[in-house]
DNA sequence: CGGTCGCGGACAGGTCGTGTCCGCGATCGG
DNA sequence: CCGATCGCGGACACGACCTGTCCGCGACCG
């Protein structure tokens, strides 16, 4: 009975749109009797999403949390707005996630209607692309393509702009896309010089016409994230970085967030924040949006970076109209 | 057919994880003949989701872009990377998507199991609130809720810290959640004052027990974003600015996006940029990070932000350890 | 040229969905 | 306190539909 499943799938639909249904109500928009919703309704507790149910006057069916996911039946303005999300956050590379944000992204839009899709390159555009600086951000539809052929173990071709500048031509057997340190590298394994391989994602650039199945090999380690971290050896910058912010514990917390390191008081009017060097770009952002004094302990790197702004804005000032340049 | 169905939304969810699969696959994986999974990939069509399918050795089928979205099958970790997505879109306040990114979030926390609901809350740290101080940063949880609220029609209980700080008890029927400016407003009817409100979610805290149901009267405009827009008079900040980029049009283009304000070219080495006043901040930043040099040509006030966040990056040096202050 | 795969017709058996009718219990409002 | 409303579920009969099996066709690859 394919009407019969079709009518499940509206239903769940109905649910999800609203939160209280009446057994009449659902009756009529799914053209049953109210006998057969009841019945529905049973089907999908029986699928395992578990629909609560009141009774009485203004009762009614309504969708509850269970044990997984049911089908998420989105309309055309949510499905843009999840896939903008996700190209955001994949774009972002945040850690933890951004590996399944790839997944569900390239999941999307596989299957998004072509008329959404112009939406969502055109709103694409309106995602703040923060803290990346233009060399470095990646592509989302590179990201999903990568992701792609590494689900699909298709042997994969691409330019890759080399730490030079030259650009060289591949063809691998792709295996994961690893985010890293806010960087997404792709781990390959390279049939020409068999051996594996650490691609850097926002260097690579597919040539399209995809290569043939490949039977996927052993991975060169069980940790494929830790592996790629240590062999990018982030060298240059593996320090930690330690600020003092003039402000109560508090209020820093507020402004801080999790992400971008641990804080500790340090007696009623400062506290201490402690932070892993590749988020130091961030902390001089929000240090600076924010307003809170600060003072720069640990890494002298990062004094030469605040004075290297400093001075930026003084020249800024400097150009501009009227200004009296006085220092503070 | 109970079973029927469930193998049609196996059968999707098979064919959104894999690009290919044959048909002998499917039928092991399904636990029919081949024979039936030919007829549910016949259903699947019918239904409107169009399964592309290629003959001869290594053929198989592949799920394909239709007329509309079929129903999204995520496992948990694709879920929870949606949810975190959704709730750094919501929270941004991005401009178009706001809206339907609440919605969709709605959808999904509705749905969502409790135990993906901790990873979404403990990633949520995760997500880089930039942008938004401390202040008038939304809570995504506030912001469901209001979404909730408003298209089940429930009247809506909640404390209101008032422009000078003190707290009021509302009881209101909430209509729609608007975005406007990056920042979130709630339109809703109050019984008690016989009119309309325009709430900032910024500065609701909802009081949990929902009141009844109430039939929605005529929302007071047609345009509510432009009703809402006019109704906070943005005025403090509502000029535009112009700033110089002394970089290519090309360069200043890659760094800055579409949605940071127009670029036009002035001469081969530098640029205009000229930008909405409530990204101003962005652009400081942008101009920041990316080093490039700048004059602001026309309001004085930002002149007057950028020597404050200089004068601010200077006090820090002048405490940071053996800065020799030296100017440019 | 043969193997493999997708496609679809035909048929038989039986399962399962549907509407109808019914009584039960919970809840809310008068 | 009673009645209306709603969710729940058993019973039954009709009929539709789903499944497996068997078959031949066409396409594609090696």
């Amino acid at each position: 009975m394919l009407e019969t499943s079709a009518r499940l799938l509206r239903l769940l639909s109905l649910l999800q749109a609203h939160r209280d249904w009446s057994g009449p109500e659902l009756a009529e928009r799914l053209g049953v009797t109210p006998r057969t919703v009841r019945r529905d309704v049973d089907r999908l507790r029986e699928l395992g999403y578990p629909v609560n149910a009141t009774p009485g006057t203004g009762g009614g069916y309504q969708l509850g949390a269970g044990a997984e996911l049911p089908p998420l039946l989105l309309d055309d303005e949510e499905a843009v707005a999840v896939a903008v999300g996700l190209r955001a956050a994949a774009g972002q590379g945040v850690e933890g996630i951004g590996e399944s944000s790839v997944r569900a992204l390239a999941k999307l839009e596989q299957v998004l209607p072509k008329r959404l899709r112009r939406r969502v390159g055109a709103l694409n555009a309106y995602t703040v692309p923060m803290l990346r600086t233009p060399r470095d951000r990646v592509d989302p539809a590179v990201l999903t393509e990568l992701a792609n052929a590494c689900r699909d173990a298709e042997r994969l071709r691409f330019a890759y702009r080399d730490h030079g500048g030259a650009t060289t031509r591949r063809t691998v057997e792709p295996h994961r896309l690893v985010c890293s340190e806010r960087r997404w590298y792709l781990v390959a394994w390279d049939p020409d010089r068999a051996g594996w391989r650490t691609f850097r994602a926002d260097r690579i650039t597919p040539t399209p016409p995809h290569g043939p199945r490949f039977t996927p090999r052993e991975p060169p380690a069980e940790d494929l994230a830790a592996y790629v971290a240590k062999g990018v050896s982030t060298a240059a910058y593996a320090t930690e970085a330690t600020i003092r912010l003039h402000v109560p514990l508090a209020e820093a917390a507020a402004a801080v967030g999790a992400a971008d390191g641990t804080l500790t008081a340090e007696g009623e009017r400062s506290c201490l924040l402690r932070t892993g060097a590749h988020s130091l770009d961030l902390m001089v952002v929000h240090v600076s949006m924010i307003g809170f004094e600060f003072e720069v302990l640990d890494p002298p790197e990062l004094v030469d970076r605040v004075r290297a702004l400093r001075d930026l804005l003084s020249r800024g000032l400097d150009r501009s109209a009227g200004a009296p340049a006085a220092d503070s």
